[in-house]
RNA sequence: GCACCCGUAGCUCAGGGGAUAGAGCAGCGGAUUUCUAAUCCGUUGGUCGCAGGUUCGAAUCCUGCCGGGUGCGCCA
């Protein structure tokens, strides 16, 4: 043994590795701007596995015969450690195909690393991600689902990937609503119903003065004077605003440990009140900000999309608004958490909220990436914003529930033999999980139609679609464990077997592709690809009843799979189940 | 009025310069003495909103139009 620690190479995966080869040939002559990307897999199965156009792209640039171009780049790169000679076909695509073999062995050294061969980023950031921001004092709705989601998800990626994140809760604790609550409590509050579901009944109390309000205005400047009175430090109000959502977060807690979602800081926007006059003042003396018609605002002459849309960050009153909080929260952020990025999962309406928070945050000099990981509304059937105030959206805890109950009964249906603390352990992870991914597997920009048959779906391109997959490895790999089988490198012939292989080990591009867009939904497809890949590997060829070799080969095959399908479903915020 | 988002199979959605546009659901027909059938195999179904343009190549990019949605200084 050497002296020295042991040296890793970081593992290698096709695509990445012809992409070197190509661009080693193409960078000399063609100068550094490459088409991208490079490689990327081939539409269709028959052309090969990975193709290329460069010669397409870079034959029109210079003015070349793309067919000549391909045919010498395919000449000048001939057979690669990964790929047979490249074919030309059409107007000049590359086309490679992998050797089975390779494939083979670096499927082995993927299976044999914890972390399945991806490495950790070599730019390490600290990634701040704000998402699920409830308000207290109201009722958590399927609205607050796709952000809470989303950002869990983002959350676990950016971990994987390397990367220090700090997720945050920036609950709406501090608003005008409370001067109704805390009028409704003084009125008419009952303890119990506070202590037993502090959400529902401080958003009845709420509803209650608002509508009372309506018949009757001095209710409206009653309600104004309590909130004053919170405002200016009140100690009666102080202390029943801190109840509220001391009893709030208790039950959002619960709310988040049954979805599974963890907030490393809960920090409404309660904990930057003190700093606002600080965040206007300071923008004024930097000039950033200026008076405008009694207010202050932020302008942006230079940018064309925000030249005419101002930045308020006082009202006229004196009053601080959401954008002032933001920018106290974004200063903390930076200046304490030392963020390099922030991540705002929000709803796309607010997207020009946060384009004029970038854009102030450069004005003023801070050295971080803003990114608004916007999303689409849920609607209801008449198409249009599910809303708090007419009509009654659905209640997030009354989602989850029957979630589980769909779940319960189809288990109840299939697996009546399982005892019933272990059928409603499943049912909770195969519900909870169809709601989660039936969000995640979709474009987040994208609206759509609440629908309960949607939402809970357990068919197709699903949650517990992939669980199914994983539980059939498992339980495969269980019974080979039992019977003292070991997966081993063998040979695999099988198109189902190959397949299989190939695709596990596009893992890693996908994780690429949601970071790069922060698009959880193409790490959904790519598992689903993979678990039915797997399905049909599964119906071709049996593994325990296989003849040695390949018997061995094909446990490491499902071993392979397994660990990738579950490490996705982690990533997804989805829990594994050994059965279903 | 201006800006942005969306329009793909009956329905829900992938694909966002690349080859003959793909899945699921629904429909139709099959597969189970076999590792979990919440599965698999086959099949029906398309003027990618419309019209131009750019390109060797357009669902994808540009322009215009139609339809739906959202935002545009004192809410969050």
């Amino acid at each position: 043994m050497s002296g020295r620690a042991h040296e890793r190479f970081p593992m290698q995966f096709p695509a990445e590795f012809l992409r070197e080869q190509l661009s080693r040939l193409l960078e000399p002559r063609f100068g550094r701007p490459l088409p991208e990307p490079l490689v990327e897999p081939c539409g269709d199965p028959r052309f090969g596995d990975l193709q290329s156009s460069a010669a397409l792209v870079l034959g029109r640039r210079d003015g070349l015969d793309p067919r000549a171009l391909a045919l010498e780049l395919a000449a000048a790169l001939g057979e690669t450690d990964w790929s047979a000679p490249p074919e030309v076909a059409g107007p000049g695509f590359l086309n490679f195909r992998l050797k089975p073999e390779r494939c083979f062995s670096a499927f082995a050294e993927m299976v044999a690393d914890p972390r399945l061969g991806i490495e950790k980023t070599e730019e390490p950031r600290t990634v701040v991600i704000d998402f699920s921001s409830p308000n207290i004092a109201k009722e958590m709705h399927v609205g607050h689902l796709r952000s809470t989601i989303l950002g869990e998800s983002l959350a676990r990626i950016y971990r994987f990937a390397g990367h220090r994140v700090i997720t945050v809760n920036h609950l709406g604790d501090w608003g005008t609503q409370f001067g109704m609550v805390l009028l409704g409590f003084k009125r008419r509050g009952e303890e119990a119903r506070l202590e037993e579901r502090p959400l529902e009944y401080l958003e009845e109390l709420y509803q209650q003065i608002q509508a009372s309000a309506k018949e009757d205005p001095t209710i409206r400047e009653a309600a104004k004077t309590e909130l004053w009175k919170l405002q200016h430090g009140d100690p009666e109000n102080l202390a029943l605003w801190q109840r509220f959502v001391e009893t709030s977060k208790v039950e959002l807690a619960r709310i988040y440990e049954e979805l599974g979602v963890h907030f490393d800081f809960t920090m409404g926007e309660s904990a930057y009140r003190d700093q606002l006059p600080s965040i206007v003042h300071d923008l004024l003396a930097a000039s950033i900000a200026r008076p405008s018609q009694g207010a202050v605002c932020v302008f942006f002459p230079d940018d064309p999309e925000l030249h005419d849309k101002p930045f308020l960050i006082q009202k006229s009153d004196g009053a601080y608004l959401y954008a002032t909080t933001d920018l106290a929260a974004l200063r903390f952020r930076v200046g304490e958490w030392k963020a390099d990025r922030i991540l705002y999962v929000t709803d796309g309406r607010q997207r020009l909220h946060f384009r004029q928070l970038a854009a102030t945050a450069k004005l003023w000099g801070m050295a971080v990436e803003i990114d608004h990981v916007w999303f689409g509304s849920i609607l209801g059937e008449d198409k249009k914003p599910l809303k708090t105030r007419e009509g009654k959206p659905i209640k997030l805890r009354e989602l989850l529930s029957e979630a589980q109950r769909r779940a319960s009964a189809i288990l109840a249906e299939k697996r009546p033999e399982l005892p019933e603390e272990q059928k409603s352990r499943i049912a909770r992870a195969v519900g909870i999980g169809a709601l989660k991914y039936a969000d995640l597997s979709q474009n987040r920009n994208l609206d759509y139609v609440f629908r309960w048959e949607k939402l809970l779906s357990f068919e197709g391109n699903t949650a517990p679609y992939l669980l199914n997959a994983y539980v059939r490895i498992r339980a495969i790999l269980r019974k080979a464990e039992a019977s003292g089988l070991s997966p081993t490198a063998a040979p695999l012939g099988e198109p189902a077997e190959v397949r299989l292989v190939k695709l596990l080990l596009e893992f890693s591009p996908a994780l690429r592709r949601v970071e790069n867009e922060n698009r959880p939904h193409f790490l959904c497809t790519y598992l689903y690809e993979l678990a039915r890949s797997f399905h049909q590997f599964y119906e071709s060829c049996p593994v325990l009843t296989a003849p040695p070799p390949l018997r061995g080969a094909r446990l490491a095959l499902c071993r392979g799979a397994a660990a990738t399908l579950g490490a996705g479903l982690d990533l997804l915020g989805i829990e594994r189940l050994e059965e279903m």
